[in-house]
DNA sequence: GAAGTCTAAGAAATCGATTTCGTCAAGCAT
DNA sequence: ATGCTTGACGAAATCGATTTCTTAGACTTC
């Protein structure tokens, strides 16, 4: 009715009975048909909701879990939140989503936060694989890694078969008949630019034409990064005439070095992890290796819940496939 | 320390003190330099992090803030996102951001959430004009409505100029030659994509060759919509030369449909609202009404902050100016 | 030196829901 | 009929920090 809050006290006082009984109404616990009748009666004239943060207080847990990324304007983050929120609102959980900016201070403050809010529960892509996460362990809030894994064996995680996708990148693209195929990779740190970049590697070591260091290049993961590291490859005296650039922001920088160079994707050969969302029609041509976004947030939010739930077998790895495929349409 | 959660009590007793004077040293009230010390000394060994949620029952307030809007994966709503956050932590707040995918009933759930977990306010992108936030208003939590606004006065907006916008992208294309020039707007139940084809309205209204209502087409804001929207245009028998398109999603699919008629956006006469994150080299030649994302973000949370902090003085609307021009490079 | 401020800091109440504990009565077996 | 179990439910403790309310000194002021 009226704006003010409404307490299980005045509910009780409404219907007749104790606060206690009120709270065994909203909890499903036993009571006798007729008090929950006027319990609920008396909630329903009151527009009653329970006070959240006295229910956490006293059962020291909450349904909200925290999802932890290093970059909420890249689009493959963004559809792995969308995945971590599907599931967990299918589980009853709502969802926090907190920016790090791959800094791996404020990674530890929302770790703490996460804490002190005593979350059910805390999804992570590490901004670094020595991210810190023994708090959360200590205090037995379950944990997933998610994208990136942890250096440490005790930790759930869910990941893509990184290097897999790097190999079969680089051999689509010499099937397809380049021979100098280069790779443009994220910082050295990362552990998902470092599988990629060895598939790669894995790849080209054999070919004698192609084991050429100059052709590897750490960037940042971001778009000039990829600019840049393109237009440095086509300035080489023996320029590459295929690459495999290892995210969605690079390439899109790499589209453009090309652009620049008068070079078309299909004609270059490009092969490229994660979808390019809003390069609709330019992408024709170009090779991706599917990331499974948001089935990676599903299965973080789903092992996490199971968790959750009291789950306390072994740490478990689930490892998804990268599908490659060459765009033709959209 | 130890994993053990941490109370202000075990700091007191370490500390010597009694439970009110660790949470005086904590806030900053006044206390003795001796006492201080010990205190923090004490905390400090313990590791003591004070329990939010204790904190926020008895204070009835919380430092985190609700940014609600309706589509994670759209670019522009996640720089706007990080404009929230970016001023929120600048104040010292945290962030939640909720999605709605336009749902009204989700949109409604999360009002409940927000005030059930004493969130210090709410930032709204409504799905719809009539979005109800009467209970945020009643229980005299701040909210301020972002992009779209609602059908109330009593309400914080920060908005752009649609109208405007809609009208210079339509001046625009026809300074540059074009004659007959089409508008692919969003659903009519929306306000920006009212007031944006309002704007490109106006401009068609007074040229003789312009008028024509077959040129308006309201689509779904989204990819799909604008590329059968555009394929529709490009099939009548006396077809557009120039398009407005009212927001990013919808001019990747509209890209896509030119791309398949033979057409390239800059001989064709592209004006879009928003940025095309992804599409960097295709998108020279298309005009871009700058939609300042994460402007809007920032001046919301900071009207928000102000209203948390207390000041009550009327409703304001604050409406940022949109700059449109064309893109050369980037 | 007596009366009147301050100040620091402890004791205890408080926020609102949950949960333990205990009571009372009904139901059942012997 | 007696003793025992079972179920409903109220009273009161609890979660942990904050915030009165008090009290005991220390310091002014005339």
């Amino acid at each position: 009715m009226a704006g003010a809050k409404v307490t299980i006290y005045q509910v009780a006082a409404l219907a007749g009975v104790s606060p206690a009984t009120v709270s065994r109404v909203m909890n499903g616990a036993r009571v006798s048909p007729e008090s929950e009748r006027l319990v609920r009666a008396a909630a329903e004239q009151l527009a009653f909701t329970p006070n959240r943060t006295a229910r956490r207080l006293r059962r020291q847990y909450s349904e909200v879990i925290a999802l932890i990324i290093p970059d909420i304007e890249n689009p493959f983050f963004t559809a792995l939140a969308r995945g971590v929120e599907n599931r967990a609102r299918a589980g009853g959980y709502s969802v926090v989503l907190c920016n790090t900016d791959d800094d791996p201070v404020r990674e530890s403050t929302y770790i703490d936060i996460a804490l002190a809010e005593h979350m059910a529960g805390v999804i992570l892509a590490p901004a670094d694989a020595a991210s810190d996460v023994s708090r959360l362990v200590a205090r037995q809030r379950p944990v997933v890694a998610v994208d990136r894994s942890l250096n440490r064996a005790d930790i759930d995680a869910v990941t893509v078969d990184n290097r897999a996708g790097g190999l079969s990148a680089a051999e689509s693209l010499f099937a397809a008949g380049f021979s100098r195929v280069a790779c443009i990779t994220g910082p050295s740190s990362v552990e998902t630019a470092q599988l990629r970049m060895e598939g790669w590697q894995q790849a080209t070591r054999d070919r004698s034409e192609a084991g050429d260091a100059e052709l590897l290049r750490y960037a940042d993961y971001r778009v000039d990064g990829g600019r840049l590291a393109m237009a440095e490859l086509l300035a080489l005296r023996e320029p590459p005439d295929a690459a495999v650039v290892a995210n969605n922001l690079m390439a899109a920088g790499a589209l453009d070095a090309l652009q620049d160079a008068g070079l078309s994707p299909a004609a270059f050969g490009l092969a490229v992890f994660g979808d390019l969302p809003f390069a609709s029609f330019e992408r024709r041509g170009i090779r991706v290796v599917d990331l499974p976004a948001r089935e990676l947030g599903e299965a973080a939010a789903a092992l996490l819940l199971d968790r959750i739930a009291g789950d306390d077998g072994p740490a478990r790895t689930v490892v998804l496939r990268t599908d490659h495929r060459t765009r033709e349409r959209q």
